[in-house]
DNA sequence: TGCCAGGCCCTCTTTAGGGCCTT
């Protein structure tokens, strides 16, 4: 099992392409279902927290006004990352985060991305949300900190990570490498027991998300 | 003035619609 790093960004909208900025960025590095580093924190990217944003985060515009640059915050996160592949709760909203920020900063963002959103749906079809929170609830993990601050909500999604590895350790005595995450995550939902069970290539249904956060 | 994401996945579906998930 290699090292994958769970990133969690906080933002002042849903979408980079409508003008969103990162506001505070946490990523940990999970080897072993174990966390052995973080990184954490707010940047500045010059623009105005929407208030419902800070009632909903905590960060407001004074918070921001005295954090570093977005760019500086962003070259740093990039070399802490490296190469590792990355994992985000409902990846699509952070690997576009991690995408327009990077390129803000006139940084690539080559890494692969698995979703744990995706991975809970084929994992726990039964839990009643997938909302990160709720699904910490569910699976009996503690919380940690104040939800919807990025290291607290990166902190709660690599532990469900390590749950999910766990699962397919104790269930299906699979080793949750990063390629059989990205594998599991293209898997169509329907697919997914037959494959566990038989340890077969995936079904040919590939979801788009799936192939846009790319593979190992 | 009103609208402004987008991909997954289920279903009373597939020539579609709507809830979920992220801030």
């Amino acid at each position: 099992m290699t090292r994958l790093a769970v990133i969690d960004f906080e933002t002042t909208g849903i979408s980079p392409e409508q003008g969103a900025r990162a506001t505070e960025v946490a990523i940990v590095l999970l080897e072993h279902g174990r966390v052995v580093d973080r990184f954490q924190s707010l940047m500045n990217a010059g623009v105005r927290i929407p208030s419902f944003i800070t009632q909903l985060t905590g960060i407001s515009n004074a918070m921001i006004a005295e954090a570093p640059p977005a760019a500086q915050v962003m070259a740093e996160a990039s070399r802490f990352v490296g190469s590792l592949p990355m994992v985000a709760h409902n990846a699509a909203f952070d690997r576009k985060f991690w995408v327009a920020e990077l390129a803000l900063a006139g940084l690539d963002a080559p890494q692969a991305y698995a979703c744990t959103v995706l991975l809970s749906r084929r994992l726990f079809p039964h839990a009643p949300s997938h909302k990160l929170g709720l699904l910490i609830d569910h699976l009996g993990l503690p919380r940690a900190g104040r939800a919807h601050r990025a290291l607290a909500d990166a902190e709660m999604a690599a532990s469900l990570l390590a749950r999910m590895q766990d699962e397919l350790r104790r269930q299906w005595q699979l080793e949750a490498s990063p390629a059989l995450l990205m594998a599991l995550q293209r898997c169509s939902k329907a697919a997914v027991p037959g494959w566990l069970r038989q340890q077969q290539a995936c079904a040919p249904v590939q979801t788009r998300q799936a192939a846009v956060l790319g593979a190992v």
